[in-house]
DNA sequence: CGGATTTGACCGGCGC
DNA sequence: GCGCCGGTCAAATCCG
């Protein structure tokens, strides 16, 4: 597993100071050399600089308590202890995320504006009411991305998505899938998209902070239970 | 038939 | 101001 910070700047979880993946990322030793994309699609996710103050302001641990933590399985209690032997269970991630995928994080405001110049857009919501929280959300919504070695375009993380939008991005050969968490009241959105430079890579992208538990989102995702034991 | 997906239109941000 | 682009909406369509 390979992680990254965004702005370039690689964090090694349990040899670098500040390191924004949270304590349970930190489990995975990062092998070296650590390599940064080279496909030109992701450098606005990858030269965003990182923001020190900002993580300052969280206690340098700003994935621990601000942004939502995605239990993606691989990276759970469930297959913690080499990443590699990723419990395998049914839709779960590719067995070969653990030396495949690599993470990135952002929580900047440059990052969150970058994704998130419409995101607060609601049918309910008044031009006022989007004002305000166009303020206020783009500062603080927190962003996760990883990429990995995987057939299926869409990862099951314990959670339930709707597809809300395909849109095909410019300088990328495959379309990227817009995802919503399914679950009322719960704003977390997810991007899905194969890297053109490398078709069998899926960049998975999440937004937002779950209000709720993998495991109360529907009764399939019961069996998760033991992997998000973490959350 | 109801929920999920598809897909073209629309909107706002941003660079020039 | 204009055009490009990413993100979202919503009607149409699909599917179990």
């Amino acid at each position: 597993m390979q992680a990254y910070m965004e702005g370039g700047q690689l964090l090694g979880a349990c040899c670098l100071p500040g390191f924004l993946v949270p304590d349970h990322y930190a489990a995975f030793p990062l092998p070296l050399p650590l390599q940064l994309p080279s496909q030109p699609n992701d450098n606005r996710l990858f030269q965003m600089p990182f923001d020190q103050e900002e993580a300052e302001n969280h206690g340098g641990m700003l994935y621990s308590d601000q942004c939502g933590l995605y239990p993606l399985p691989a990276f759970g209690s469930c297959s913690a202890a080499a990443g590699a032997t990723a419990k395998p269970t049914a839709g779960f991630m590719p067995s070969t995320i653990g030396a495949e995928t690599k993470v990135c994080t952002s929580l900047t405001t440059k990052g969150c504006n970058e994704s998130n110049s419409t995101w607060w857009k609601g049918s309910a919501a008044t031009i006022a009411e989007r004002g305000k929280m166009k303020v206020r959300r783009k500062m603080r919504e927190p962003r996760f991305c990883f990429q990995t070695r995987s057939d299926v375009d869409v990862l099951d993380d314990g959670y339930k998505w709707r597809k809300y939008g395909q849109k095909v991005v410019k300088n990328s050969l495959h379309p990227r899938s817009y995802f919503r968490c399914t679950h009322s009241n719960c704003r977390v959105k997810k991007r899905v998209e194969r890297l053109s430079t490398d078709c069998r890579m899926v960049m998975t992208t999440y937004e937002g902070r779950h209000t709720h538990s993998p495991c109360s989102d529907d009764a399939s995702s019961g069996d998760h239970t033991d992997c998000f034991s973490s959350f």
